[in-house]
DNA sequence: CAACTATCGGGACTATCGTTCCACTTTCTA
DNA sequence: TAGAAAGTGGAACGATAGTCCCGATAGTTG
């Protein structure tokens, strides 16, 4: 078996370097894979970036190099195609996302704080809205293919998570899912961007405390 | 330094607006002009198929051509380049979508019918999933560039308009306006579109009907 | 009719794309 | 230390992109 083929043909779906490396775990201590696995993420990273800066048309073999600093091949060697790369990228940028959201959910503080600090979330996620921009096209990618929407379905449940934190009401868990990504995609059109107070008057709307008059939960 | 609008006249921006086929413009008399903008209408049309099926990056002079039956210079010639094309696309698109929530928003019915006949709107939206998701591809070029959010400001103010029709409250105007896109991007992500049932429960949340609260602000 | 203008469309130029090849270096194993 | 495995990167191939050129055609005007 030839030393290339061998294991560019692996290489193109290897995506995971998490718990389910069970089996190969020796291989991890490699100095060379370690190394490999370095440049790996900088180039996932660079595709981010490069998405950000010039949106998902630009993103191609040399632009990508260029951005991570590594020659063209890199990008050959460690991803079968552009859209392994596109993929992984995806999966990266939710992966991220839903563990920022998760631990908000998961985090301290009632109901009002946990709002609060959602608000501030966004209105931090919007100083860099290219990066924002760039995870919406991939969003808009993996719309296209079901085989892709593992990454997509993690971050809907982190933020069904997130809002059965401050609510029991399935209709409203469902209406804060569905609606968050909006409003930070408007928030992308809008010429100035929205500020924290803001977003914590819609989310205010969207996900209200619990009515005095049927209550039944009591935070603790 | 696109000054090469060439002679396209100033059709530039001439986006006609209206719904039924008046073929009797008082500008237009000339019968290749009248030939003219019937192709370059084609050719809007061919980009929105294109994005559809293939997405933005499938755009080229070529493709959409093709898929208006035109030959390769048709494009140049009524474009001055693809970027102009896929402005025009989305001017187009977020006009026909102004159209068609304004008509809603002036047309006949109470608060609940108006937000049932949304959400038929909605869902008959999704069976072409691949338009809604060209439309969101070109949201987010328009994103990218200021200049051209005048098209994305009138769809926003379509979306508010609605809202107003249902709710004094400023509050829940900006949250239906800044969700309404989530609603249909999240339902792009399901593996099986939702129902108007469905989105009526979430319309209902989003822009409940009017009653009496302590907050001071009574309808009468 | 002819002159003129708008439209049409085949072809070609250059640039850049994804991808591959192959010689090379580094690192691990025995 | 020898040899295999893994990674590295310059060069180039064919395909396709955007765009321009320029002659041909059709509608308008006088």
């Amino acid at each position: 078996m030839t030393t290339a083929d061998g294991h560019r043909a692996a290489g193109g779906v290897a995506l995971n370097e998490a718990s389910s490396d069970t089996k190969n775990a020796p291989a991890v201590t490699d100095g060379r894979r370690v190394k490999g696995e370095r440049r790996r993420r900088a180039l996932i990273e660079a595709t981010v970036r490069v998405i950000a800066r010039d949106g998902a048309a630009g993103v191609t073999h040399r632009t990508v190099a260029r951005e991570a600093e590594l020659p063209t091949t890199a990008t050959t060697y460690y991803f079968s195609s552009i859209d392994a790369l596109l993929t992984a990228a995806l999966t990266q940028c939710m992966e991220e996302d839903s563990a920022r959201v998760e631990a908000l959910a998961a985090g301290p503080g009632d109901a009002t704080g946990k709002r609060r600090a959602l608000a501030l979330l966004m209105a931090e996620i919007l100083t860099s809205p290219g990066h924002l921009l760039a995870e919406f096209e991939l969003y808009l990618l993996a719309a296209r293919r079901p085989e892709q929407r593992a990454a997509t379905r993690r971050w809907k449940e982190a933020l069904a998570a997130f809002a059965r934190e401050l609510t029991d009401d399935p209709v409203r868990v469902k209406l804060f899912t569905r609606a968050y990504d909006g409003l930070l995609l408007q928030a992308l059109l809008d010429d100035e961007p929205p500020t924290a107070d803001e977003f914590e008057d819609l989310l205010r709307e969207l996900l209200p405390d619990a009515e005095a008059d049927a209550d039944g939960k009591s935070p603790g």
